[in-house]
DNA sequence: AAAAACCTGAAATAAATTTTCAGAACGAAA
DNA sequence: TTTCGTTCTGAAAATTTATTTCAGGTTTTT
């Protein structure tokens, strides 16, 4: 995995015309040393100085010298083109999702607002107890939040059916918090449970791969992760794994705040269900 | 192995003063990456510039330029571990996060089998049904797989409590396959399980992190994903992802697999999912 | 259709690298 | 110790390379 050609990858929509002929030559051309100077590079890729340094900047150099330098530092790593085609084997689809993987976490990392992630981690924090909904692989999601955040000591639970999803909602008190997850924002059951919970004075949260979907409405805090429309098919394997790493993020912050009141992770708790193998 | 300290060591007797003072910062500074420019360099090793070109000039570079370029290469790319502290922000947490599963996937790359993979996705394309087991986060690991690849056109389910995976073992059929997933790979219910398939003829495939665990006696095919050792705690959140992408690859396998016979995820059925936003 | 925002490359400027060259340092021979 | 020749060195000049500026062009917005 070539970070840099990921990275040319990643900007490229933003890019300009002339910029994106650097962009394509440096990605057609990998395993290549650039060549010495920024003139000559200029000239192959039919574009000028100015642009080339423009673009080095983009990528998050300090010019074309420190741009030089790093692509030779990555040399040898071979680059997976990212679009996935039928002859691909098994491995070469792994390689390309891991890629793709990355790329979506990076433009999570744009997408999400900090002090978001932050409110919503102080919010989970200070809940009676926190209840996570989503449908379908949105499902995995909140369950697989459910079981870290009970682990890191906080009460969470979650609900994958539509009915029990409703009734747990119609449960919670003020103080509580109601998670729902959506990729879409648009899953109707998922909002209308939101909406029932916030008109009865609960915090909502959500976690959605849309901006200005349903969901955000009925929303105190709203979690937006990669927004990219995936190509490829409603699978939407990456941004599933963006959504967990928000999730993740928020459950260490939540680890770390209850090992200050002492009663988070402690050896001897994690000891013991290591004994017991349910470390998974 | 650096090839350029070696090549100093090597010329070094038939250095000047000057020249070895050069040589001396190099092999005293292994891990660094050059100073920008070579006038900083010159004052680092207390030389000068012309010095310096000689020195690279000796050691068979066209100049400066040509050896900055090259100790860059050379540079062993020394990942620093990005621990988590209890101040950092939850942002930061995030970004440490993203970190450690791109380290996480890299691993797995190195670590899993290619010809494991392709194998367990032609036993899954010519089961007659899939079923995947899993306790704890591992859990969430199979629904989400079962889920996608339901929706790739297979019939594939899985079972989160140790009474029904039994149940649901027992009453495979030859020709079927039982996935485990298990990161430590002793979890005693889903090795069981696993056993019992075996023992019946049916196929079995185990995805875990841990080698020579348990689960792999049981297993026709083992997929062996990210085998670093958690610092953390048992959150153990990037292995978690390796996991995942590991089922994302055979799954967009069994999607193409499927097109070709005409029974994949076809343009219509997708725009009906669609419609009904069950897109997750 | 006008205005604003943005992108681009030629040229000017700045910075870095290489070359040149005069003198210093060392060694051998007288 | 002196003298000559060789090698090594760094200051400064010359050259090459990188960066910034700016005016003109393009696209987007209003």
């Amino acid at each position: 995995m070539n970070k840099i050609i990921l990275k040319t990858q990643l900007l490229y929509s933003e890019m300009g015309k002339s910029e994106k002929k650097v962009a394509d030559w440096l990605i057609s051309h990998p395993g290549d040393n650039l060549p010495m100077s920024i003139s000559e590079l200029a000239e192959l890729c039919e574009s000028s100085e100015s642009t080339i340094v423009r673009f080095a900047r983009r990528l998050g150099f300090s010019g074309y010298g420190e741009l030089k330098i790093c692509v030779a530092g990555e040399q040898e790593k071979k680059v997976v083109l990212p679009t996935i085609n039928e002859n691909d084997s098994c491995f070469e689809i792994l390689e390309k999702i891991c890629n793709d993987a990355y790329l979506s976490f990076e433009r999570t990392k744009r997408t999400i607002a900090p002090e978001n992630i932050a409110a919503a981690a102080n919010l989970i924090a200070s809940a009676g107890k926190t209840v996570l909904i989503g449908l379908g692989s949105s499902a995995s999601v909140a369950q697989d939040a459910a079981n870290k955040f009970l682990r890191a000591g906080y009460s969470a639970y979650s609900y994958g059916d539509t009915h029990m999803q409703m009734i747990a909602a119609s449960h919670m008190k003020e103080g509580d918090v109601l998670i729902g997850v959506s990729q879409s924002g648009a899953s109707k059951d998922i909002v209308e449970a939101l909406k029932f919970a916030k008109s009865r004075g609960i915090s909502t949260i959500c976690i959605t791969g849309t901006d200005k979907s349903p969901i955000m409405k009925q929303s105190d805090i709203v979690l937006l992760t990669d927004t990219e429309e995936t190509k490829h098919s409603s699978l939407a394997l990456s941004s599933h794994l963006s959504r967990l790493v928000v999730i993740d993020s928020l459950c260490y912050y939540l680890v770390y705040r209850n090992e200050e009141n002492g009663t988070g992770l402690d050896e001897e708790n994690e000891n013991n269900l290591r004994s017991k193998r349910v470390n998974e």
